[in-house]
DNA sequence: CCCTGATTCGC
DNA sequence: GCGAATCAGG
């Protein structure tokens, strides 16, 4: 493959969002993340600094969103287990600020948290994007179903269901690099915080 | 081990 | 110019 046009621009726009080399050269196709990063080299865009003078925030690591895919705007419907779906509301901006948030699957009762396991936060009340969450309900189908003792490094550590009932398990997969969650759960973990936070304050 | 981008250097 | 191999880091 060459570096036609077409293909400069899909790399460009995409490196520009955000994505990673990896992933524009899954989509690219033809290339590897190495031939798609010494392009970007060659290009001179290496820093994704937006062009004003001042250094940017590089938070490139790890990507955010899934790349352009079809994705039908279906709105997440109610949980089959006793998943529940924070609220959501308003949209979330792009600075990946890392706010710690709740994950949904939240028992009311206290969360039987694995020791030592660097387990989420309590539930509670938190804006996520509906994007982040329609994600978090597909992969939810194909999740591993782990029991605690499945848990590791790699796998993703979301707790779905009751702790308190069978219906219990964790995600289990694969986890995005570093977090503890899979790229869907560290989306409504990790929100780019930004609505404001008027809410009775 | 998985992943990230950065650099080098033969082609 | 290209990109695999390598490096440096998370």
């Amino acid at each position: 493959m060459s570096w036609t046009d077409e293909r400069v621009e899909l790399l460009k726009k995409m490196w520009t969002e955000g994505q990673s080399a990896s992933q524009i050269a899954k989509e690219l196709g033809g290339v590897t993340r190495n031939a798609v990063i010494g392009k970007v080299h060659r290009l001179g865009l290496s820093n994704r600094s937006g062009g004003g003078g001042a250094a940017a925030a590089p938070a490139a690591s790890a990507a955010p969103k899934a790349e352009a895919k079809p994705k039908p705007a279906a709105k997440p419907a109610a949980q089959p287990a006793a998943k529940a779906a924070p609220e959501v509301e308003e949209e979330a901006d792009d600075e990946p600020r890392t706010t710690s948030a709740a994950p949904a699957g939240a028992p009311s009762r206290k969360a039987i948290v694995p020791a030592g396991q660097p387990l989420p936060p309590q539930p509670s009340a938190n804006e996520i994007s509906p994007e982040a969450l329609a994600k978090v309900n597909e992969i939810e189908k194909k999740a591993k179903k782990l029991t605690l003792m499945e848990l590791t490094e790699r796998t993703c550590k979301w707790p779905v269901g009751d702790p308190a009932t069978e219906k219990f398990w964790f995600c289990g997969l694969p986890v995005q690099a570093g977090k503890p969650y899979c790229e869907a759960h560290v989306g409504v973990a990790f929100q780019p915080m930004s609505s404001r936070r008027d809410r009775r304050r």
